[in-house]
RNA sequence: GCCCAAGUGGCGGAAUAGGUAGACGCACAGGACUUAAAAUCCUGCGAGAUUUAAACCUCGUGCCGGUUCAAGUCCGGCCUUGGGCACCA
């Protein structure tokens, strides 16, 4: 059988017939499939691509079988730095280079038989679509949640754009490699940090993995804790955040970030400015990443001349500057207890400093006796004026409790997350619809006049000094103020590619929508997205940075829910058959199009769930996928056992109800693997009779269907029936999955010593009696006194014995 | 350093709620069919002791201990690998 006619028939049918199409408003129960839609790579679609798209399209199938209105839609997101980058590499417009991926991503995609409604394709590069990321940014804006800021931000010098702190993980360029160098610039900022409570707040109302939800907790980073005001011998103040308040009579030094505010404030005071100033200037040319790097020495400069006060008991410490206090998180300035902090520990050895022990119960002479050691033994306090002896958590409260009523304390949360950075200077974004007037400074755009597009022109590469290739246009920068009709200018810098990927799954609810980005009615239609598949390495920015657009978007009344994402779920990666994660320099990539040229699409997508367990990351194996191969050609052959009998075979019914329970349930549970198998066993079963009868096959073809569709509606068809894919599910009757007769083990004192063959809930007695008869049984129990004997229905038995001697 | 996940045959991996460990597939070996090969079919396939053979027995799910009639699964303590976050106070 020629796999390649087939495979082009049936696509070309469900095209056709518009198999795939979802309504809205249909009154049919409905259910919203979807995955991450790809960036259009130059390179073509991956095998990891592969296995997330056929594990939701199994489930999408196979609902559509059982009667839901399924939308599983598809498009591409197109903008961001990569596509630039090959663009300029390959001497193409980035237009121009989008549109040939996209080509050449849909062909492969329609080539494996996706179910993807294609009526709702489009492209965050299309100026319909862009127009409303404009437009929600313009609310952004209006909402007072877009404001522009000058910062010290990583800065790529080979890419000559400025990243997030997200995408400058490990003090590396996440697109080129290079090294990230801190710049200072003006950037838009969304206010994120405004929604860090309610985006911890929100996963209740989401269905997300627990290891997807606890990647959003981290991110977030909430920590508890007292906000304390220090005062300053000979005036002045300051304030600390500390999680660690129990711990406050054992500080022994401040330490203020180098790149804070409040150095800059003290240093008229400075005894020693030049060295001060030296080390500031020092952790300036530091990134984060560079400051933060574990195993370095901890650099710093004591601040001679000031001395702060401890405000329990009045004790003057030293001040020192430490690059490890970061002048944008928290207050930018630490108190350091070095018995039992590990990090002040080394920084006080380091620097000579003393240090007291407040908690009791551990030595501090070698290490600092830490938080998390001493919560747990719940110690009690020791060298704390009136709050010895109280237990740490007492003392928590306590203390906190007399530093608010005086007045120097608030019990404040601390998050690690932060504003998100929405500027990039780049030619290939959204660019953002602001104008600069001289007299009215920053005026958003009529929202009438939008979209705003990108200028059609040759040059877009960077500008040396790191403005967007926008910059450069005069034309398209000079324009009139919206406000007062002088000569302005607008803004260059473009919006990052995380923006139209934070909203694009509202977008499929209503795709061709020309007066809104999405009807409140198609939104209320599908509600929430019910499963959403994706990469591991999304799970925490992506779907934060959609979630708050979201939560932004509810909040100013223009979704129906303030999470639009019920079930998130990620599967692991498909790596090279060296057991390493595929790449082009390691030569281990495999290309999907050859597969599916040398084996067939159903091949392909029957071996990519049946790999291993989905969430986890597998090794390529082209000898399983001759495997899967076999599969297939074993459920071809079987048609030639086809008798002329009606109905089912009686003796394969328990079989059958078993397999379709667990197709069923396995597909809704991510065991792709499993039911594979269990479809496979089914099969098997069939080989081994003389023959079958037409439905028995048809069965077997329906339950395969959503993972391998071409073959199976092929034979589905030779055999005369109507398409599957215009059929319906099969139900299983939960009593017939069970068989009437099977084998149990029998252990002595929990040794398996035997099998006896029963009938299904068989009563205890009449089990114990044939169990006891067993001559294995019998011959473990000589010499023994049967104590307790164990009959789990259906399962096992078990006989306690003990020496009768 | 912190957080998460995972460790089961030669390999990928199975094992609803603690109940016969190794389903299913791959690889390998032997055999059948064939002039031959491919394809297909049959048989075997965790380790070991014993035996003519089988039955049977012992050990076995990263390591050490525990709970239980019964542990891959639960508890305590480690080790290793992968992923994420990282001097976040």
């Amino acid at each position: 059988m020629n796999f390649k006619v087939i495979e082009k028939k049936w696509q070309d049918y469900w095209d056709e017939k518009e198999t795939f199409k979802a309504n809205n408003g249909d009154k049919k129960k409905h259910y919203y499939i979807l995955v991450e839609f790809p960036y259009p790579s130059g390179s073509g679609l991956h095998v990891g691509h592969v296995r997330g798209y056929t594990a939701q399209d199994a489930i999408a199938r196979m609902m559509r079988l059982q009667g839901y209105n399924v939308l599983y839609p598809m498009g591409w997101d197109a903008f961001g730095a990569p596509a630039e980058q090959y663009a300029i590499k390959n001497h193409i417009h980035p237009k121009e280079a989008v549109k040939e991926n996209i080509k050449t991503f849909k062909a492969q995609m329609k080539s494996l038989g996706f179910s993807f409604d294609w009526s709702r394709e489009f492209s965050t590069t299309d100026p319909e679509y862009y127009k409303w990321t404009q437009w929600q940014f313009l609310e952004f804006y209006k909402h007072g949640m877009a404001y522009k800021e000058t910062i010290p931000v990583n800065w790529c010098p080979t890419c000559k754009s400025v990243l997030s702190n997200e995408d400058a993980a490990g003090g590396v360029c996440e697109r080129c490699g290079s090294k990230v160098v801190q710049k200072k610039k003006s950037q838009w900022m969304l206010k994120m940090s405004d929604y860090s409570e309610s985006l911890l707040k929100g996963l209740d109302d989401t269905n997300f993995a627990p290891k997807v939800k606890l990647g959003q907790i981290n991110w977030i980073g909430k920590s508890e804790g007292v906000e304390v005001d220090i005062d300053i011998v000979g005036g002045g103040k300051f304030s600390i955040f500390t999680t660690c308040i129990e711990t406050i009579y054992g500080i022994t030094f401040f330490v203020l970030a180098p790149d804070g505010k409040l150095i800059q404030e003290l240093m008229p005071r400075v005894e020693n400015k030049k060295e001060v100033e030296d080390y500031i200037k020092e952790t300036l040319t530091k990134s984060n990443m560079d400051r933060t790097e574990l195993n370095k020495g901890k650099t710093g400069v004591l601040v001679k001349g000031i001395k702060a006060i401890n405000p329990v008991n009045g004790k003057e410490v030293p001040i020192f500057l430490g690059d490890f206090v970061l002048g944008d998180y928290g207050t930018g300035a630490v108190m350091a207890v070095p018995s039992h902090d590990q990090r002040d520990f080394e920084y006080a050895i380091e620097h000579n400093i003393e240090m007291i022990q407040v908690i009791d119960g551990k030595d501090t002479k070698e290490k600092a006796y830490e938080k998390g050691e001493y919560l747990e033994s719940n110690s009690h306090l020791i060298n704390s004026g009136d709050f010895n002896g109280l237990t740490v958590l007492e003392a928590k409260e306590k203390i906190t409790d007399y530093l608010v009523k005086k007045g120097i304390a608030r019990k404040t949360n601390n998050y690690k997350m932060r504003d998100w950075i929405f500027s990039r200077q780049r030619f290939w974004g959204e660019p953002i619809p602001m104008i600069n007037c001289p007299k009215c400074g920053w005026v958003p755009m009529d929202e009438k006049d939008l979209p705003l597009l990108l200028p059609d022109v040759a040059e877009y590469e960077p500008t040396e000094d790191g403005e967007s290739p926008l910059a450069n246009i005069t034309e398209w920068v000079n324009c009139k103020c919206p406000k007062c009709g002088g000569d302005a200018k607008r803004e260059t810098d473009t919006m990052p590619n995380w923006a139209g990927s934070s909203w694009y799954f509202l977008r499929f609810m209503d795709p061709n929508n020309d007066k809104e980005f999405a009807s409140m009615d198609a939104m209320k239609y599908w509600g929430k997205v019910d499963w959403y598949n994706g990469g591991m390495e999304h799970t925490a920015r992506h779907l934060l940075y959609a979630r708050f657009w979201v939560q932004f978007l509810y909040n100013i009344g223009l979704v129906p829910n303030s999470e639009m994402i019920w079930t998130r779920v990620s599967h692991g990666m498909v790596l090279g058959p060296d057991n390493q994660k595929m790449s082009k320099s390691k030569g281990n990539v495999i290309n999907p199009d050859d597969i599916v040229k040398e084996y067939g699409a159903d091949t392909l997508r029957i071996y990519e769930l049946f790999m291993g367990d989905y969430q986890l990351a597998a090794p390529w194996s082209t000898d399983s996928l001759k495997g899967c191969k076999r599969f297939v050609d074993k459920i071809i052959r079987l048609k030639d056992k086809i008798n002329d009998k009606e109905g089912f075979s009686e003796d394969l019914e328990v079989n059958q109800n078993k397999t379709i329970k667990k197709v069923e349930n396995d597909i809704m549970n991510m065991g792709y693997n499993t039911a594979i198998s269990s479809l496979m066993i089914l099969a098997n079963s069939y080989d081994e009779k003389e023959s079958i009868t037409k439905e028995d096959y048809r069965l077997l073809l329906t339950l395969l269907n959503p993972i391998a569709p071409h073959i199976t509606e092929e034979l589905n068809e030779q055999i005369g029936y109507k398409p599957i894919c215009e059929s319906a599910w099969p139900v299983y009757n939960e009593e017939k999955t069970i068989d009437k007769e099977f084998k149990i083990g029998i252990q002595v004192n929990g040794k398996l010593r035997g099998e006896i063959l029963i009938a299904k809930d068989e009563d205890k007695d009449e089990i114990i009696k044939k169990a006891l008869a067993e001559a294995n049984v019998q011959k473990h129990l000589q010499y023994k006194e049967i104590v307790k004997t164990i009959v789990v229905p259906n399962k096992i038995v078990n006989i306690v014995a003990k020496d009768t001697v």
